[in-house]
RNA sequence: UCCGGCGUAGCUCAAUUGGCAGAGCGGGUGGCUGUUAACCACUAGGUUGUAGGUUCGAGUCCUACCGCCGGAGCCA
């Protein structure tokens, strides 16, 4: 009986007799050879059948194998310098699981509806693996890199009974006779948790009933989002700039064969490294009059302004205190030029957009009343929120960082609903 | 919501600007001892998104509708 094992840990088995279990990617023949090329999940392998090697009945078996059929393999581990993998198994016993009816995912290319459709089958190819395997590192790191920083993980809730910036862009949900929303951003409980336990993250879903129909845009996507005490804006640029760095540096370190599957170009990731550059608004303003002239000082910066700026540099870019006119009621305004929020946004290289956007927050009770009236927001529904700035109010700052627009950059992909495993966008909610 | 583009075989596309609906892949049958999206031969496969109109004749032109794509706005 030999031993099963997985395909991603076969160079330990050289030579062995291993069972893998597994489905059948493609396979090629050639008169008394039949080359079985096998996906495990962890990686894919190429097994040999020789006619003369295996009984008659397994040989016949073999042939009646379809696309994705589910199988077990039992053979030798062989050193093969013609493998991309670097080892072949030769095949001794077959044992047929299931015979798949007709794969309508072929090899070939398909139209990214069609695909999109089969997207429960479509998370098997290749590239598709790849990109949720690099999808898992940056959320792997990105725990890893908070809880070594002494920051909790508290997480807020979905359902939400207000909402933060206005109701027009979150979903509506009947909650047992009663308005409900979906939560947009977590930010207001961190905010409350951070005062709880001096350093939070939470992470999990947000959700945004906007009808854009973008590259950038999911209705369904996920964000973590770091709050911490006695954090003020620089604090948290700097937070930021390791953070993002850190994931990088996480995925070229760890995932670096998917990357090469993905044909990324890896030297445009390996110096994503602190400092980041820094720039004030109004400069990057100036920066985006010269190349749009109908860009007016003021206005927040669309799409192809971001990229503007962000292609200047070859990291990252922070932009700070932005107009505090454009920014949410939350943030906290620079005493030292009023206008201006203590706001920060991070513009990913490559024209991949906004990463993460976030502030200092107002922490005066009195100020923050104001703005609430000022938004026109339900006074009743922020109770809890102005409690924070009764008792024992302090300065404090977070942000949140979008999952799927930093995959997307870092995998280098086109769209980001290739970056979450089963996207929502507003022409699909299947499957 | 606005602007633009596209709907032809299971999939990806072609069809000479109005004149016999085709190819590759996938499926099926057969062949080949080292294939790398293998290759070779044969084979099955169609209400050209829907409804109407113009015309001797419409995949192609016109009108409406439906669906999809990605860009703007807004945002991560």
């Amino acid at each position: 009986m030999a031993q099963t094992v997985t395909i991603s840990e076969i160079s330990k088995y050289n030579g062995q007799e291993v069972t893998i279990q597994g489905w059948l990617y493609n396979m090629r023949s050639s008169g008394k050879l039949r080359f079985l090329l096998v996906r495990d999940g962890s990686a894919t392998i190429q097994c040999v059948v020789f006619k003369n090697d295996v009984s008659e009945e397994i040989f016949t078996n073999v042939d009646k194998l379809t696309q994705e059929s589910s199988l077990r393999v039992t053979g030798k581990v062989a050193e093969d310098k013609r493998s991309p993998l670097g080892y072949e198994l030769q095949v001794r016993d077959v044992d047929i699981v299931q015979i798949a009816e007709e794969y309508p995912i072929s090899l070939k290319e398909h139209g990214v509806d069609f695909l999109m459709d089969h997207r429960h089958l479509w998370l098997r190819s290749r590239l598709q693996h790849a990109v949720m395997l690099v999808r898992h590192e940056v959320i792997r790191a990105a725990r890893e890199f908070f809880d070594n920083r002494g920051f909790v993980l508290v997480d807020s809730p979905i359902f939400t009974p207000n909402a933060a910036e206005g109701t027009t862009t979150l979903f509506g949900t009947d909650y047992f006779g009663s308005k409900a929303y979906l939560t947009q951003s977590g930010q207001l409980y961190a905010e409350a948790s951070a005062m709880a336990f001096g350093k939070v993250y939470c992470f999990g879903p947000t959700f945004r009933a906007e009808k854009s129909k973008t590259r950038r845009h999911l209705t369904e996507f996920w964000m973590i989002e770091p709050e911490a005490a006695y954090y003020d804006l620089n604090d948290d640029m700097k937070l930021a700039e390791d953070f993002v760095s850190h994931l990088v540096q996480s995925v070229v370190k760890n995932r670096r064969r998917e990357l090469e599957t993905l044909e990324r170009d890896i030297s445009k990731l390996e110096h994503i490294k602190p400092p980041f550059p820094r720039i004030h608004y109004n400069e990057a303003a100036e920066m985006v009059k010269k190349e749009n002239p109908e860009f007016k000082v003021g206005d927040d910066f669309g799409g192809a302004d971001e990229t503007i700026v962000s292609e200047k540099f070859d990291k990252p870019v922070i932009i700070h205190h932005y107009p505090a006119a454009i920014k949410a009621f939350y943030m906290k305004r620079d005493p030292q030029e009023p206008q201006s929020a203590l706001a920060m946004d991070i513009i990913a290289p490559e024209g991949y957009g906004e990463i993460i956007g976030g502030s200092q927050r107002e922490d005066d009770y009195d100020t923050l009343l104001q703005r609430i009236k000022e938004h026109n927001l339900p006074e009743a529904d922020f109770k809890w929120y102005l409690d924070l700035r009764k008792y024992g109010s302090v300065p404090h700052s977070g942000f949140g960082l979008g999952i799927e627009r930093t995959v997307g950059w870092i995998c280098g992909t086109k769209h980001v609903r290739e970056t979450i495993p089963y996207p929502r966008l507003m022409q699909r909610i299947y499957p």
